[in-house]
DNA sequence: AACTTATGTTCGTAATACGAACTTAAAGCA
DNA sequence: TGCTTTAAGTTCGTATTACGAACATAAGTT
C-alpha cells in the first residue's frame, strides 16, 4: 500500500480529468455565468482545450448553455451530494443538533475540514436570522476564523498543522480577527488543550461561535459541532457556562449513538 | 449558436473526463466505500483505465484511500456547491420559506428538476421530525411522485413531458402510487391547469404535500417550493385551503422580491 | 455597413490514455 | 504458519485521443 499522490505528468495521473474538473471548478458564486473565452481566460487553457471540456460537461448534462454563456445545473449537485448521503451517520447528527436549537434556540452545524475551509455537512438552523441564512450544507468558510475549523486544526498532527500555518492566509475579516501566525499557533495550542474552541467576532461582527470535536464510538473523528449565536444577546459567559456544557454532553451522546 | 449535445465519439469530447466522471459518480450512498476492482465492476472499465481514475481523483483530493478502500472526501462538495451558491435569489427564497416554516410549523422547500429527479436546493425545516431528517440540500426525489416534481413536470414543453413519460419507470412506493402513464399524463396536465399540485401518500406512508411553481420577476421560473406535512396530523382540506393559499402568496412575494 | 471580438472548425501530430501481460502484495483458508 | 487465491501494482507497445495552430464563420459594437 502506497499512500503518496501522483503529480502531473506522472505515468497513471489522467490531465484530461484533471484539466476537465478545473473547468467544472471555475465556476462559482463569483463566476455563475461564463463564455468560454472567460473559461479559457480563468483556467489559464487554450480556447480550444476549455472549449472541449466545456462541451463535454454540456454533453453530460454538468452544464447548459444559452447563446455564449455557460453555467452549472444542478446535475452538478449529484457529484457533491454522495459524499453527504455515504455519511452513515448523519441523520442521528442531525437529530442532536435539532436538539440543541430546540433547547437553545441557537443554530448548530457539524462540519469537516477541506483543505483551508470548513465545510458545513450537517446543519440545523435557529428561527433568529443573523448569519444564519447563507450557511447552507456546503457552505465553505475559511478554517482559520471559525470554532470548528479551529477545533479541527487542533486535531492535526504537528507536520500538518506547521503546513497549514505555513501557507495559511490570514485576513482581518473584523478588527479581532488573528492576523498574526505566532497568535494563532498559540491559539490552536490552547484549543488542543481545552478541547474546544470559542471565536468571537473574528469573522464577522456580532457572530459568536463555540466547538467541539465528535468521535464515533469506534474513535473516528467525524467532525466538528458548534453552537453560533448573536454576541449582543449572548454573552460570553453563557457561551462558556451553558453551551459549551451542552455542546460536550451532545458529542458524547452522539459518540455513544455511533458505536 | 448550436445548442445540440456532443455525444461520445464526436471529435470534441473528451472521453477521459466522462470516463472520471463516471467513476466519481461511481460512489453513492450504496457504495461509499470500494476498493479499485468494485470500482472497475461498477463502471465496466478495465481495471488499470479504473485505476488512473481513481489515483487522479486521489491525487487532486476528491478521494481518499485507506488501504484498498477508495472513498469521497468532503472536496467534493466544492462540485456541487458552486451550483447553490450562484443562485442569486438563494438567500431571499430562504427568508420566505423560514416564514412559512414559523407560521405553519411545515417543512418547505425549493427543488429543481434534474433529470427525472428533483433536487432540495432550498430548505427550512420544520422541527416535526417525520421526513425532516434526511431531506437535506441536495437530496433527489424521483420527480413523478412529488409535488414540486409534478409543478416542474407540468412546466415543461409537450415533447419534452412526452418524452418523461415514454422513459419514466414508475414504482409503486404505497398503494397510493400511480403506475399506470396514461394516469401520470392526466395528473400532470391536471396540474398544469390548477397550477398547483398535491400529492397524497404516492412516495411514502404518511407524506402529504402540496407545490407551486415560483417564477423571478423576470418570468424565469425558479424552481417549485412545496410545504410538507403528515397526513395524520393535517387533512386535505387544511392542505388545499390554508397551505395552498399561503404557498402562493409567497411564490407571489418571491416574485415581486425578485424584479 | 464596417470593424472587432468571440466562437466554430479543421487537421497534423505529439502525447496520452489504453489494455494486455507480467509481477507483487494482501487476504483468505486450512 | 504456510499455501492458495484474489486483488492490486507495474510495464510497455501502440492505437487513439487530446492538443493547439491556423483558418473560417458568427456575433456584437459603433
Amino acid at each position: 500500500m502506497d499512500d503518496r499522490k501522483l503529480k502531473p505528468g506522472d505515468r497513471d495521473y489522467v490531465g484530461a480529468l484533471a484539466s476537465g474538473l478545473e473547468v467544472l471548478q471555475a465556476f462559482d458564486a463569483e463566476h455563475p455565468r461564463m463564455t468560454l473565452s472567460e473559461v479559457a481566460t480563468r483556467t489559464g487553457m487554450d480556447r480550444a482545450k476549455a472549449r472541449r471540456f466545456l462541451l463535454t460537461l454540456h454533453a453530460l448534462g454538468f452544464v447548459k448553455r444559452s447563446g455564449r454563456q455557460f453555467e452549472l445545473t444542478p446535475r452538478v449537485m449529484r457529484l457533491g451530494y454522495a459524499y453527504q448521503s455515504s455519511n452513515q451517520y448523519r441523520a442521528v447528527i442531525q437529530q442532536y443538533l435539532e436538539g440543541i436549537t430546540a433547547e437553545l434556540g441557537e443554530s448548530s452545524s457539524l462540519a469537516v475540514l477541506d483543505g483551508d475551509d470548513v465545510v458545513y455537512v450537517v446543519r440545523s438552523a435557529a428561527r433568529h436570522r443573523l448569519m444564519a441564512i447563507s450557511l447552507a450544507v456546503g457552505t465553505r468558510l475559511p478554517a482559520a476564523y471559525t470554532s470548528m475549523g479551529r477545533v479541527l486544526l487542533a486535531q492535526l498532527p504537528d507536520p500538518e498543522l506547521e503546513a497549514f500555518l505555513a501557507r495559511v492566509e490570514l485576513h482581518r475579516h473584523t478588527p479581532a480577527s488573528i492576523v498574526d501566525r505566532e497568535a494563532l499557533r498559540a491559539e490552536l495550542l490552547s484549543v488542543r488543550e481545552a478541547g474546544y474552541a470559542i471565536v468571537d467576532q473574528e469573522l464577522d461582527l456580532g457572530l459568536r461561535s463555540v466547538a467541539v470535536p465528535v468521535f464515533s464510538g469506534a474513535g473516528e473523528l467525524l467532525g466538528a459541532i458548534n453552537i453560533s449565536t448573536n454576541a449582543v444577546r449572548v454573552d460570553m459567559a453563557t457561551v462558556r457556562d451553558s453551551y459549551l456544557p451542552r455542546l460536550q454532553a451532545v458529542a458524547e451522546q452522539i459518540r455513544q449513538a455511533t458505536r
